[in-house]
DNA sequence: TGGTTCTTTCAGAATAAATTGAAACAAGAC
DNA sequence: GTCTTGTTTCAATTTATTCTGAAAGAACCA
């Protein structure tokens, strides 16, 4: 029987191994690598930890670290505690992911969908109108305007997507999601 | 009524502006900002393009434009097409929003989750065994495994969500959102 | 109040990613 | 074969992003 010890070096290295797969992901979606091992480390740890803590497990600087947690605490995966007797701040993960992915996916299209939104429709209200072209001047507007239209109605279904089913109140989507891949092939 | 070159040149405006927030989002999204540039060219011209019309109109390297292309082209959303008699390959973009999306996500899914997965089990499979540790050690070990579990299952059913949705032959997600959102509240 | 502990900020440094441009490469045309 | 036209590659450069560390800012205590 393998000793405490090994036992829980080897529980380490699962965690750092975790956290690195995890950091690797984040590039491809526009996410730093380090908030995104900031995430990791609380979630796969458990445990509520402190900036110091923080910055010794992946060796990183006190304002990296600080503004890494104000990130993952503006995108609400990640909530302050208090530790009896500690002056020092805690934090700690949310352990629901599907909880967690709702709150990441509510912020981007908060902050990423809706303001391209709002941008097409701009667009759009200033295009040239077809009506006052005609021939293939017309087609070639009518074309640009439809165009428009499809990306804005995609858009919007999937705004519309997103709050029926990752809204701050209802879950459903867990639930949505097991019931469609049982339907399989 | 307005002169067919000021429609034009509000057209060109509008095509650009366009082009740049597309642009703009792509970052967020870890892709670089020519690639999405060029596609939301090929996108809302409608038109046929090649090289050298994209290089001017975004004003970008020979060798980028190049690089730009072959990622769309390994993404699926852009197509080569010819025009007789003429040497030079053309590009033209799938004009169909959601056979383009689910181009990506089927990409994503390969590329990032995919790989992901993998390593995740592996660390599952090279964690210790709490079977052979007792009291809070052993505690500590199957909450472990346990968030294993529900990363590793969470992505599983990302996975075959997608797989349902986003295959080669099946479309059914633009019904299925555009009926999900009919419910509204 | 001054002293202590913890947190945030931000200019500059380090690092990573995108872009260029020229050379190498391909595919006809003759 | 050579010449022409078009495409790809990649080392060097430019640009953008991330990270550091020291200083400033809070919060609490006695």
């Amino acid at each position: 029987m393998a000793s405490r010890d090994t036992q829980h070096e080897k529980l380490t290295e699962a965690q750092d191994r975790f956290v690195a797969s995890w950091g690797q992901m984040a590039g491809a979606w526009g996410i730093s690598r380090t908030m995104a091992e900031a995430h990791a480390l609380l979630y796969i740890t458990g445990k509520p930890m402190n900036t110091d803590e923080i910055m010794d497990r992946l060796q990183i600087s006190r304002g990296n670290a600080s503004m890494s947690i104000r990130a993952l605490l503006d995108w609400g995966i990640i909530s302050r505690t208090h530790k009896r007797g500690d002056r020092k701040e805690y934090f700690e993960a949310d352990q629901d992911i599907w909880s967690m992915f709702r709150s990441i996916v509510r912020e981007r299209m908060k902050r990423e969908v809706e303001p391209l939104l709002a941008t097409l429709f701009e667009i759009r209200d200033s295009s040239p109108a077809p009506d006052e072209a005609s021939g293939d001047q017309q087609k070639e507007l009518l074309a640009h305007q439809k165009r428009l239209e499809e990306m804005l109605s995609f858009l919007q279904t999937m705004e519309k997507l997103s709050h029926r089913f990752v809204s701050p109140s209802g879950s459903g989507l867990e639930l949505a999601a097991k019931l469609l891949t049982k339907f399989d092939k």
